[in-house]
RNA sequence: GGGAGCAUAGCUCAGCUGGGAGAGCAUCUGCCUUACAAGCAGAGGGUCACAGGUUCGAGCCCUGUUGUUCCCACCA
């Protein structure tokens, strides 16, 4: 028995029932199935932060759109769920939440850490998955994933041995980034560089002989504690006599070479640069070559360690301002200048970074990089738009080794182990109890690997890898990813050689990017500025429907996008009219109807709409298959709203009081119907709700096959003779507005046609959609007191009595008559043209003749009309 | 310093492989026409940033210019 449907179509109503529908049915689970052909997308894991915002949002709506369309093709569709554990943004989070307790990490150990870090993972885990039910997501619960779990984990350990034991990952004293607010390295993608306002501060460094100085310049004047050189271009003829003595190192009176370095831009500056080595690294590289002393200055918190003398215990900055002021002091400050220049940031807290000379564990990027770009060179993987190749290759190319461990808690532990008696270190997936060399005690090291080491493993941890599960050798390499361009350096490349060296071939055949869902004004959304939309909020306001319809329209891969509220209120205004629409079909289906069967005999505009449907499924069909989500979804909004509704339901208002109701019927439903499938991927809970009202075969839409076009639907002819009626319908309408002649007012419509068949068959139609009293059809007609109308296939007379301001329409069919007279020396024009008759192809010319035709005809037509006026 | 994107109606944006430009919102006019006023029927509004070039034909391809956003590099 069929529902009655609401005046106003209720989201909240119908979605968390629909979705637990649809759970219930277990049609988001994929199981490995020969008979069918896999198509998989695994999520890029939410982070357990926190809560889903815009982006998140986006990119679910895209995937399921992918998916949900690949389901009802006929594919096994796999969609992969999952959380992200966010070593350093989750710890940075949990620490302050404890902070507010008045508690530190050392206050409650290792230990007692990690354990409310679960604790936080279980909270938040469970709440983003509600938030992406909330948005409707098809995925696969059932196999549901965190990079954090038993198998991630084992993955994560066997990667990092087997790359250990290639010689692909190595341990090492080096120079890296390191945020003195995390307290932990970070790797040079999690720098991020900002122009800022600062200072130029030129010294004056004595020589030690007495004879004289050399002057150089520095940002960074506290570092001049830890200088250990001066470095000068080997070919500078005013320095070259310096190399090899010695300055005098103020406010530290330590003796320090001048060497000769290339690295020196003798044009930049003064020509001399300090050298130290701890705390940069383009110094640390001059260090290495002329073997120079490392002295770190500062302390883990980017305060001034013992090394930094007097200056012991002072912030940087702090350090900075005594430093200035004593080399002021001293007579060993020339200048300031002011100077902008670039500053490192952490991507996660935006301290400025400290460049910090420390041990840290390293994977040698150079052999991982080169395969990995030769899969994209192939076409193996594709990115969409392609541009974003040019950027891959360009970070692969240019690649340094990626320092991977992190002085954090939470995370994988690092499985490498030390013995303290014989210095031994093991590194193995499973923890050895005693040293295989000494027997001695061992100790694992006490950091964890970078959170992306873990998601550069995701698209096959996740199936199961490193065992050869069924599951990996079905959905592996998986079909698309989707994610935003901001990640490409973080994640896409990392799975990318990850998933060429562990798996041996690339993760995904297509890269689908999407930019940044930005607000109104075009800003990003975050959380300083408050500018930050809630998508269940959104949802909560126009539902979930409206809010995937408003982030797919409109959006081509690649860009970024504003979200206004107002678009929200269109699409939901747009799911309104889809409601309204159904509950027309729906009140006028018999008791029993049944799914539609349609009847030999249709009408011409029955053929009409069935044979624009048919284009619509089939170009719907490629756009997706093109990843041209934007497009598909424009075309839907205008054949439902433009055609559909517009049109046809219009139009089976004077059919289905007539003899041949139960086609218009059969139509009205197969249309409908079909519709609701082809937008089932965007907007899953209406055409849900919608179908299962309609008279259907099967358990839920989402399991439906999807449209093939179907070539016995092709009807070009009767679409060309339907557009005839069309344009004269539009042309009356448009001439009644123009008189403000408003509906209630009926009026005669004459018509003279050459093609009486067609418009003698839809003389009903014009009857209403024109608010006629009555439609007369012939080959000619002499109408007194009319406004004539002419169409390139008729001219229409509408005796309107006394509205008829004769002078006003003469000066208005002049015009007309202009106009189209303009048209036609145009056209002419290029006709008479021999380049474009011999050049462009025939159709595109045969075209043009046609309309140079009909305007011709137009032409007389409107020439009669004045003339009749007299 | 290198690279990329964008520049189309008042606003936000589409426009697929070149054949005389579209949508939503906003504005204006007339309508409660029994699916829908979250609606219906109409209207106005664009030298598609600028200058060249290729082509029979350019919003679309090429070159340059301007504006704007972003990415990469990081000469202290």
């Amino acid at each position: 028995m069929r529902k009655e449907l609401a005046k106003t179509y209720e989201p909240r109503e119908v979605e968390d029932r629909t979705y637990a529908f649809w759970q219930k049915g277990g049609y988001f689970h994929a199981r490995v199935n020969p008979d069918k052909k896999p198509y998989t997308i695994v999520m890029p894991p939410p982070n357990i932060t926190g809560q889903l915002h815009m982006g998140h949002a986006l990119d679910c709506t895209l995937q399921d759109i992918l998916i949900r369309f690949r389901r009802m093709q006929g594919y096994e569709a796999l969609w992969l769920p999952g959380t992200d554990h966010a070593a350093i943004a989750t710890e940075a989070k949990i620490v302050a939440a404890m902070a507010e307790e008045g508690l530190t990490k050392e206050d409650l150990g290792r230990e007692g850490f990690l354990k409310r870090a679960w604790e936080w993972r279980e909270k938040y885990g469970r709440r983003i998955n509600e938030q992406l039910k909330k948005i409707g997501s098809s995925c696969d619960w059932e196999r549901e994933r965190f990079t954090m779990d038993q198998g991630c984990s084992k993955a994560v350990n066997e990667v990092f041995v087997r790359l250990y034991e290639k010689g692909l990952i190595y341990r090492g004293e080096r120079i890296i980034n390191w945020c003195p607010h995390c307290l932990t390295s970070i790797s040079d993608a999690e720098v991020e560089y900002e122009e800022q306002n600062g200072h130029f501060w030129h010294l004056r460094y004595p020589l030690s002989d007495g004879s004289g100085a050399v002057e150089l310049a520095t940002t960074r004047p506290e570092t001049l504690l830890g200088d250990t050189a001066v470095a000068v271009h080997p070919d500078d003829e005013r320095y070259k006599a310096l190399v090899g003595k010695t300055v005098i190192l103020p406010l530290m009176n330590r003796e320090i070479p001048i060497v000769a370095d290339r690295y020196v831009e003798p044009e930049f500056g003064t020509g001399v640069v300090k050298i130290t080595p701890a705390h940069d690294p383009n110094d640390f590289e001059v260090g290495l070559r002329h073997g120079l002393p490392v002295i770190n200055v500062m302390n883990e918190d980017g305060t001034m360690n013992e090394q930094g003398g007097k200056y012991k215990g002072l912030d940087r900055y702090e350090a900075r301002k005594q430093v200035v002021a004593d080399l002021e002091a001293g007579g060993y400050l020339v200048k300031v200048e002011e100077m902008k220049h670039n500053v490192g940031a952490c991507y996660r807290c935006s301290t400025t970074v400290e460049p910090r000379v420390s041990t840290q564990w390293f994977v040698k990027m150079e052999p991982l990089a080169r395969p990995a770009i030769d899969v994209v060179k192939s076409g193996e993987t594709k990115f969409i738009p392609e541009r974003f190749e040019k950027i891959y290759y360009h970070w692969m190319e240019n690649i340094k080794d990626w320092c991977i461990s992190r002085q954090l808690w939470w995370g994988h532990r690092i499985p490498a182990y030390y013995c303290d008696a014989c210095g031994e270190m093991v590194v193995s997936a499973q923890a050895p109890e005693r040293c295989p060399k000494c027997g001695g005690e061992l100790r694992q090291d006490p950091d964890t690997l970078d959170t992306w080491f873990s998601s550069a493993l995701w698209p096959f941890s996740t199936l199961g890898w490193p065992d050869k599960t069924p599951e990996l050798a079905y959905f592996y390499p998986t079909s698309t990813l989707v994610t935003g361009y901001d990640i490409i350096f973080f994640w896409v490349a990392r799975m990318i050689f990850s998933g060429v060296e562990h798996m041996g071939q690339a993760p995904f055949h297509t890269v689908l990017m999407h930019g940044i869902v930005r607000d109104a004004k075009g800003r990003k959304m975050s959380k300083s500025l408050g500018n930050g939309i809630d998508p269940l909020e959104e949802i909560d306001k126009f539902g979930a429907d409206a809010l995937r319809f408003t982030l797919a329209t409109g959006n081509s891969p690649g860009n970024d996008m504003r979200y206004m509220p107002e678009k929200a209120e269109a699409s939901r205004n747009f799911a309104n009219k889809l409601w309204n629409a159904a509950r027309f079909v729906l009140m006028n289906l018999e008791e029993n109807e049944q799914p539609p069967h349609l009847p030999d005999r249709l009408a011409m505009e029955d053929k009409w709409i069935l044979s624009q449907f048919n284009t619509l499924v089939a170009e719907v069909t490629a756009n997706l298959e093109k990843f041209e989500l934007g497009v598909a979804v424009q075309k839907l909004y205008d054949f439902i709203w433009d055609v559909f509704c517009d049109w046809y339901i219009e139009i089976a208002k004077v059919r289905l009081n007539g003899e041949d109701a139960c086609a218009a019927r059969a139509v009205l439903v197969y249309v409908l119907s079909g519709t609701l499938q082809l937008l089932h991927p965007f907007m899953p809970y209406i055409t849900e709700e919608i179908w299962q009202s309609l008279p259907h075969e099967g358990e839920s839409i989402m399991v439906t096959s999807w449209p093939k076009a179907r070539e016995e639907l092709r009807f070009v002819h009767e679409e060309a003779e339907f557009e005839r009626i069309m344009a004269a319908v539009k042309a009356v309408r448009n001439r009644r507005s123009e008189m403000n002649v408003p509906p209630s007012r009926k009026a005669a419509v004459y018509i003279a046609t050459s093609y009486q068949e067609t418009f003698g068959a839809a003389k009903a139609v014009v009857e209403r959609l024109c608010s006629a009293s009555q439609v007369e059809i012939g080959n000619a007609w002499a109408v007194d007191n009319a406004v004539s109308i002419v169409t390139a296939d008729a001219k229409i007379y509408i005796p309107m009595g006394e509205l008829v301001d004769l002078q006003a329409e003469r000066e208005r069919l002049g015009k007309e008559l202009e106009n189209a007279k303009k048209q036609l020396l145009g056209i002419e024009n290029k006709l008479q043209n021999q380049n474009f008759v011999r050049k462009a192809p025939a159709n595109v010319v045969e075209d043009q003749r046609q309309k140079a035709a009909k305007l011709q005809e137009k032409i007389s037509m409107i020439e009669e009309g004045i003339k009749s006026l007299g």
